[in-house]
DNA sequence: TAGGTCATGTAACTAGTTACATGATTTC
DNA sequence: GAAATCATGTAACTAGTTACATGACCTA
């Protein structure tokens, strides 16, 4: 049996779905712009995992002739499309369980900073940046209706999250004051 | 100038300022309690990052004599109170862009699972999860909100975002249906 | 005195990042 | 022909995980 596939390996397999066929480079591109920088996109870091895969035998790369670059087209094999459709149907409860939040993490700490001003500044800021981040996923999701609806959904979810942290945010702020 | 710490660096250090003085035991079992499993509280992951902070000078840890397991007792020195609030209240844009989440990542690929059936097991599985996840932190925030008020308005937000992802949730199995 | 908890760690590994490096192709 | 983009990668590193290992202390 192999191996579980990491959160990175398995995102890989869906992007490389999506645009099949393509090259690894596109792959990076697509991270790239992604609403949600999970992940560095950058060649260290897609080119390995890309290769893994293939020594999996979960994707093909089919050496694109007249190139001297070395341009290859990537495409899911079989058992790459079985194993993209395991890692999606198999959430467990470890992946549901929580949402991780850089913002909340610091939260836990902030009765810490011993200055009032601070800790009311910080409040301040969060806010701010999360509507920043709110107004930008709005944008970006503009964008993404006309494309592909899935994507569209999926981001969706991270402005409600967006959201419920505003409001939390917002609700914290009044209860300080 | 120092470099800056990681996440788990940080919350480490902050964790040490709420239980100070105490040992590294302790601080293990803060990570194995919190409501979010960000984290592993093994010893492997604590015990490296406690030598690293004393280190760097942000904490330090005095022998306890007349233990002979060598328990120490640590607690934040100077340079660690300013680490621990600079990491707080430096909150920039990365940290607040988004809220990772691996049911959200799954979702942008579920388009790609073939059979209908499935896509809406997978649907009605991450609602089932999350609504336990909901329950969970529900339960767990009952009992924080007895102890440390800051804790619970942390772990509050994390309530926030579960509820968000399973209003979305069900946003997406009405437009599927 | 036995079993559970407290308390310390280490070694081998894995995944992911950063920074570097090269050259082909396309476009202006 | 210069600049931007397309396209490939590698080497060194860092952080975090898993699994293992040891022994003291406490309580029934």
């Amino acid at each position: 049996m192999a191996r579980k596939l990491t959160e990175l390996e398995s995102c890989t397999l869906g992007v490389i779905r999506q645009l099949q066929p393509c090259s690894t480079y596109r792959v990076r591109q697509a991270f790239a712009r992604a609403a949600t920088a999970d992940w560095s996109a950058s060649a260290g870091t897609i080119y390995p995992v890309v290769e893994r895969l293939q020594r999996l035998g979960l994707i093909k790369a089919d050496n694109q002739s007249g190139d001297r670059r070395g341009l290859r087209s990537l495409s899911l094999t079989a058992r790459g499309e079985t194993a993209l459709a395991r890692w999606i149907t198999s959430l467990g409860p470890a992946e549901a369980a929580s949402v991780p939040d850089p913002v909340r993490t610091r939260m836990h700490f902030l009765a810490l900073v011993r200055s009032a001003r601070d800790r009311r500044a910080f409040l301040v800021r969060a806010e701010r940046l999360t509507m920043q981040a709110i107004r930008r996923t709005r944008g970006f999701l503009k964008l993404e209706r006309q494309n592909a609806e899935s994507d569209y959904l999926a981001s969706l979810g991270g402005l409600y999250q967006l959201e419920a942290r505003l409001k939390w945010l917002r609700h914290l702020r009044r209860r300080v004051a």
